[in-house]
DNA sequence: CCTGTTAATGAAAATATTTTTCAATTAGCC
DNA sequence: GGCTAATTGAAAAATATTTTCATTAACAGG
């Protein structure tokens, strides 16, 4: 389930940041997008739209709500810096390396293999990073032709 | 089974790359390393054996390196360039986010999961990136104290 | 609704990171 | 050993990210 916008300004106040516009137009920028974005696209977009928001405050308003979960962060597709919408239920991502797309799915429990970890390293494993890359079923299409 | 310098000369050399003492050092330097490195640390210890070797060196050589996958690069610690020991086989890491150390593992099988997100999705999938993140036994004790 | 407090913003500058360019050098084939 | 194409290092250019700081705005409390 996406996070509505009410739920993410009480998330924000919550950890003691405030909800402005610019932080409403970044998340629905990323929101809006089937793509993950890098935070040079978000403030093309953004800009837009309202020309005078600076790239800094995107950069500011991603770190806070990568950290609070709202938005999510991805390393597999091409740039390291990315950004696709959040979710409120764990799950992994599926990205297209043609077109950017972003598929999110769920139902793949870790755990077993991160038990299985632990007690062969001795590791405390705080989190991990699941992603797929391929190409999606328009692009696959496209590519043939 | 760790790349040995013969099979790494030999696997350049098969790819048109030559085999020169920069790439070599920039290799050594990797595998003899716990810790996953950025390429600016990478630098730093190539440059205090080799004062004359260039920054722009230590970058083009990790992107070959990396292509033919004789390097590892990293994402899920900290930085989000950086680079561990490569291996023959296919294996996934995990890492540790206090002192960046690295383990390997393998056994374990995604071709499953791929299957049903393929037939699910759509997706050609060509790849995935799995890493696993938390503290090594050594930094779960030293924070402790 | 107004006000005070505190966080957020935008602009500029500083820093860090990565890529490009190009002349000089070197690995590896004959 | 010599040739040729790939590689290197240095400098500069291009990108990307962070810091600083004065100004502005959100929102809690009255």
């Amino acid at each position: 389930m996406r996070f509505s916008e009410k739920k993410i300004a009480i998330i924000l106040r919550q950890h003691g940041y405030k909800f402005t516009p610019q932080r409403r137009i970044v998340i629905q920028t990323v929101a809006s997008s089937q793509d993950h974005l890098t935070p040079a696209t978000i403030y093309e977009k953004v800009h837009q739209e309202r020309p005078n928001i600076g790239l800094v405050t995107i950069y500011r308003t991603l770190d806070i709500l990568a950290k609070l979960g709202l938005i999510c962060e991805l390393h597999a597709g091409g740039s390291c810096r990315s950004y696709t919408t959040g979710a409120s239920e764990h799950h992994h991502h599926l990205i297209c390396t043609n077109c950017g797309k972003v598929v999110d799915f769920s139902g793949y429990d870790l755990s077993q293999l991160e038990q299985r970890l632990s007690l062969e390293t001795g590791f405390e494993i705080e989190d991990h990073l699941l992603e797929f890359v391929g190409l999606c079923q328009a692009c696959q299409k496209e590519l043939i032709r």
